[in-house]
DNA sequence: ATTATCAATGCAAGCGCTTACATTTTTCGA
DNA sequence: TCGAAAAATGTAAGCGCTTGCATTGATAAT
């Protein structure tokens, strides 16, 4: 025996109360507009009766469900993790749901994942980076629901967006590598079709060369999925050829912290023979050995920032323009000048 | 100007088409139930106008959503965030939602969360341990939601569930320990009250030191939440007292990854000094230096058969019984026979 | 040609809730 | 004490969709 399994509805307190259900309806929703008599006997068969709101109900008519919906591409990537648990914190503390899809960086399941979240009455929307079809903001446009992009910041986009100058960051810490003596770089990316960040990653590297004098062509780069074991791979892919670079830039610390492995793998000194860097600054980081350089990005900021934009967009009308959070460059174990034979065989 | 922001709606087709709604409603659902010619000029409607169903609507009058929910203590825990991805990887293959709430490691804040989606509609739900409040489980029975158990396993709870032995595992670990020569053991846990895998983890080790004829009170314990940072100043904690323990076994890699960071700092050789264990094998285990000797947990196969258990439990009326999963315990570099020195101050 | 049969479609009743508007009850000044 | 205004409550119309049942039209058997 499981107990009845039928969930009391509106209308069975009301019964029970002996009043109307919009009595209850104002009870629950609007206590101050019923008198304090009506009000205990209501809320007394709402306990006896174990009465709870039909969420799915409520919404259809409220047209309004304070539900708000993120896509990231993967939930294993610690980066998203950290941030979106800041974003649902701050979510939960207003009084929002958070629900959560992932795309596995795939740009048609990302499309599909935003029309089930709306379908399923997301007020407004959290997507990473801006690397997507027109048509899908085109459909969010037409659809009204505010949109947020984050983990990427783009002046120009011309949509609301919080997060940081992948490019100018990863200059930054390419500059500093050349400032070092290096000049053969080499890059493990994340792969850079659909994503901007990645993308901006690259391009601050090759800015860095070219303004320092090196042939931005000379970057050896390999493309490869998330993941501490490509990280590896691509390492290994790296030194299997000639010339072996002094210094390899990693996309994310993921892959930075499996170059380390396989150097080390491979008997390699790290920063002695090669320096490595990451991005991300992730708690990996310092844990590795030796611990990365990487660029530091606030991901719990952005993430608590993230939930108090989207529901100004969803409560407000106006849509905020971007906010460029700072990164910086930490500077640790796994980056040195390089070694005195590499200058020589330049 | 951003379009008319009205969502079109069935009777919106269903007018252009020249049909009824009810037609509408067959062509989307169950198109072999109307001609092919109307099905033309409906579906071309449906285009025209870019009709896509309410979800809502739908739900409402279908009871059913075919959206699972999910809660979990911490987005931030790379252990969940892997068996999760997979768990809603297999659910989309399946046509189902995943909708993810996190409790932050707080009982009530996870009961409200078990209510936000039910309300919302879940048909099923996945919850982590079995450690709640009985009432909880009341009111699941109660409304007729299945409900999964995952992460744990305990024949006699008779409830459908699908983890492992999280006290056998980890008393398997503590034995080969034991048997490397240690007897002054700490343990650095996950906060215990809640969390019946914590508890589990901690039963385990005294299991092992009463097999083998040590005083399980002589075990050092600091409870800590998760984080590696937590790891480490639990570690400091240990060390800071008489006498130091010869292996320091934690309940997660994160915490024993933080021990680790703790013990290079301090200027602690391990294994030679100390040595450290952790629990779970995530990728972080094997990056670390040195690795570490863990419990390795099939945690991707655990969330793909906790999705597979949870549709079949939401389809039929048949509540599955408990699945259990083989850990095995995978010796690295962090756990060695203790240093002569110990030995002899014992 | 006529009727029974069946496929295609339409009609309309809800699903559980909110809310504008109508009605009843209370309050209070004169 | 009476009536008007205010407060409390009730009535009922949907929200957008699915679905049982009724209706229509076409096909087939007589």
């Amino acid at each position: 025996m499981k107990g009845n399994r039928t969930t009391p509805t509106l209308s069975d307190v009301a019964m029970r109360a002996g009043v109307s259900t919009a009595t209850v309806s104002r009870c629950l929703n609007s206590p101050q507009q019923v008198v304090e008599k009506t009000r205990a006997r209501v809320l007394q068969a709402v306990k006896e009766l174990g009465y709870s709101p039909n969420f799915v109900a409520r919404a259809m008519v409220a047209k309004r469900t304070n539900t708000i919906g993120a896509i990231i591409p993967t939930m294993e990537n610690a980066i998203f993790a950290r941030g979106l648990q800041a974003f649902q914190e701050e979510l939960h503390a207003r009084g929002f749901t958070l629900l959560v899809a992932s795309s596995s960086y795939r740009p048609e399941l990302e499309e599909q994942q935003i029309r089930t979240l709306i379908a399923r009455g997301a007020d407004g929307l959290l997507l990473i980076g801006y690397d997507r079809e027109p048509a899908v903001y085109d459909f969010l446009d037409t659809r009204g629901i505010p949109a947020l992009v984050a983990w990427s910041h783009d002046r120009g986009a011309g949509r609301p967006s919080i997060g940081f100058d992948n490019r100018a960051a990863m200059r930054d810490l390419a500059r500093r590598t050349i400032a070092l003596g290096h000049r053969q770089l080499a890059m493990i990316s994340a792969e850079v079709a659909h994503n901007d960040r990645a993308r901006g990653r690259l391009l601050g590297v090759r800015d860095a060369m070219r303004e320092a004098g090196i042939d931005p062509d000379g970057l050896q780069l390999v493309e490869t999925p998330y993941g501490i074991g490509n990280g590896a791979a691509a390492f290994a892919r790296l030194f299997d050829e000639e010339p072996a670079p002094s210094a390899v830039m990693c996309g994310n610390d993921v892959l930075a912290v499996g170059a380390l492995r396989e150097a080390r793998q491979r008997g390699l000194d790290v920063p002695g023979d090669v320096s490595i860097t990451g991005f991300d600054d992730i708690e990996l980081a310092q844990v590795a050995v030796p611990a990365l350089t990487t660029v530091h990005v606030p991901h719990r900021e952005m993430g608590r920032q993230a939930a108090q934009m989207l529901i100004a967009m969803v409560e407000g009308d106006d849509a905020p323009g971007p906010v460029e959070l700072r990164t910086d460059t930490r500077m640790r174990g796994s980056l040195a000048p390089p070694a005195r034979k590499s200058e020589a065989s330049g």
